[in-house]
DNA sequence: GTAATAAACTCGTGCGACGAGCATAAACGA
DNA sequence: TCGTTTATGCTCGTCGCACGAGTTTATTAC
């Protein structure tokens, strides 16, 4: 592992022989099921390219070929899926009051090995629970972990930890404990972030050119993805949209700010409007408030305004950022659900007019609480799916050169 | 030309043959002046393929190479340019009072050819104009012109033009009369969004890897770009930061939304804390506003009032979109420069507290007047320096096959 | 069965880039 | 002034990927 191996200067040729394999790799992964000959039809390769590809990709363990249902008439194709014995990436979901590891192949399909919930009031307990298990799942499939990916529901910047109210850990955390002794490489996601590229990818935005994924749970996160990469700024500490001056520039928000528009909208702001003092789990109390307003003329009034605020802000997020689709996470949806006319109403009337016409449809997120999960595998396998991880891989299998 | 005269298969093939070439291309247009030497060491070409790789080009008309001041021991090697018989690229800007048209070969520098005031309330007859100025552009040049990119004063989706209040031009502006029966590809985009590219790729941003580009004219403009790609949205028309409900829910927007950040920013804020009436040309009464400020003490509170909103606003845009550096163009710098101390006060109290340690720096537009000129070259040129505009390129000239 | 069909396999070719060795043009130094 | 040093350009044999055309194979339809 971490074999140099090459000279300095064949690194472009290098490259460049991974440019067709990478093509049906990333077909393979985008739709799961697809068959040869759809691939090569897609990617305009003739059979003897396909051949070719397929048959390398074979013997470095790449994929696998498993006969198709046939349909119709003519030499039946098959269908490619990832090799039993092909590179893995470790996924891992840290939430306020769990986390989940998970292992995916090449198909990114997490599949949840080992879950538990936190050690309340201690990282250091909780961050070692998770490194074990990290250690096992590498200790079960070996050099074929590729990488390890993090979603975790806090601010991340260039790679670390940088705030975690939600999380209630202190702002040293450092998750580099995850991946302590293994050699490979960690990647940390915000978890909101990491949810919207996968609802961008196989979720509810799947084909959208630009998707903003917005989410309500303590604050509001989200993300705009475009062509299925997240837009998160320079350090990666982008998509804060919670701490956009929507709100009451009177209300001064724990992140420093004043007037950010997360107080006007989830479970704090609700509070306000009833008159109850901040709730100590704002997540909750929304939750809780989303239940009663059917039948409380006072809660609902309260949701009322926090949908009408949120769509009012989302509103100007459309403007600025011009998205194709717009998926909610979290509680964003019940909260529109339990007061939609207020919350269309805000929305259109927040809109420039040239876009009334179209706006851009508002869905409800369709991965669910796996989709930070999916997210976190996505972005491993984005690092493994590349022609470097591609020539790291064949150079540790073929011990030649 | 528009010749077709490939075989559907062979386009992966046909396309990976410039992966190299391009990537010179790329280096001489990213640094006009460098050397071939330099180009071969930052791609770790090995001098035997420079070789190829320049003579390819040199035969397709691409560059030509000069000789290079000595510096040093050693053979000199040669300066890379744009060759004198190769693709050019016609950049039209469109601003509120006139108009320019200008060329520029692959080293992105455009050089104005012709200029001219709008004939005030008549667009046919301006783009009557600016059409025959491309034409003549194109009869001198023939099919050395490649593409047509125009950078317009309005709100531009999908291509066109949705909205103009800057320009008074009705919606119903269709500017694909401006390369009407020339066979050249038409580029249309937002000014501000295409000075963003510009700044972010050779100017005040250079070398960034998200940049907030943010204008202030009439209302406010601006992009994010991200490895010198324009964050854009699904039409093309994000960057509307100015509809943003950072500003008094009170007001409502010509847009047709209510409480944009524009309001309380730009020339029409500044006349409504002075008790004028909304100005007919708000760039106008700002600038006007500017110069005055030093000495009278009321428009000094008025265009800080401004001056606040604008750095509370853009601490929100910080927060959400994570940029390295902040680029203001038109009136921005000049208002942050009239009030800095409010200015930055707003801005550093708008920041969540993470990021007030290393804010992203606050920088003037480098480009000035022509960054929007610069920047439609420059998506012009995008479309001529990919596979199928080489191959365009190259089947034109040589007509074999 | 036999024809029709779709797709996989085989193999010769083209092309871009590599590597190693050679050639060349300047600056340096005795 | 002339060899030495140094950086670079040029030549040519080789490799590997993808292509294209032709052949083979597996299935359905009649």
């Amino acid at each position: 592992m971490a074999s140099p191996a090459f000279r300095q200067g064949a690194i472009r040729a290098r490259n460049a022989r991974w440019r067709g394999a990478l093509a049906v790799l990333e077909e393979m992964r985008r739709e799961p099921g697809v068959t040869r000959a759809a691939v090569a039809r897609r990617l305009g390769l003739t059979t003897g390219s396909a051949t070719e590809i397929t048959a390398r990709l074979r013997d470095l363990a790449l994929l696998t070929e498993t006969q198709a249902a046939t349909s119709g008439r003519g030499r039946p194709t098959t269908v490619l899926g990832p090799h039993p014995q092909g590179p893995l990436v470790v996924a891992v979901d840290i939430r306020q009051e769990d986390w989940r590891c998970a292992v995916a192949a090449l198909d990114g399909a997490p599949v949840v090995a080992e879950a538990e919930a936190h050690t309340h009031g201690d990282p250091d307990a909780s961050i070692a629970a998770i490194a074990q298990a990290v250690r096992r799942v590498h200790d079960r499939h070996g050099d074929r972990v590729r990488a390890v990916s993090v979603a975790v529901a806090a601010t991340v910047r260039n790679g670390g930890v940088v705030q975690s109210a939600t999380l209630g850990w202190g702002d040293a955390v450092d998750l580099r404990a995850l991946t302590a002794d293994l050699r490979v490489p960690l990647l940390i996601g915000n978890d909101a972030t990491l949810a919207g590229v996968a609802e961008a990818r196989r979720g509810a935005a799947a084909g959208a050119a630009a998707a903003l994924y917005v989410t309500i749970e303590v604050g509001v996160g989200g993300t705009l993805v475009v062509d299925g990469r997240a837009v998160d700024g320079a350090t990666g500490a982008g998509g804060e949209f919670g701490h956009l001056p929507f709100g009451d520039s009177a209300l001064r928000c724990p992140c420093g700010a004043r007037g950010c528009w997360e107080l006007t909208v989830d479970g704090r702001a609700i509070a306000r409007h009833l008159g109850d003092p901040p709730p100590r789990a704002p997540r909750g109390y929304g939750l809780e408030a989303l239940r009663r307003a059917p039948r409380e003329a006072a809660v609902r009034s309260a949701v009322g305004r926090a949908a009408e605020a949120f769509g009012g802000g989302l509103a100007g997020l459309v403007n600025a950022l011009d998205p194709d689709v717009v998926v909610l996470g979290g509680l964003a949806e019940p909260l529109r659900a339990a007061a939609e006319p207020r919350f269309t109403a805000a929305l259109t009337d927040g809109l420039m007019r040239f876009r009334r016409a179209a706006p851009p449809p508002v869905v409800a997120a369709a991965l669910g609480e796996t989709g930070a999960l999916h997210g976190a595998a996505a972005s491993a396998l984005d690092q493994v799916l590349t022609e470097d991880g591609l020539n790291a891989w064949a150079a540790e299998r073929s011990p030649a050169m």
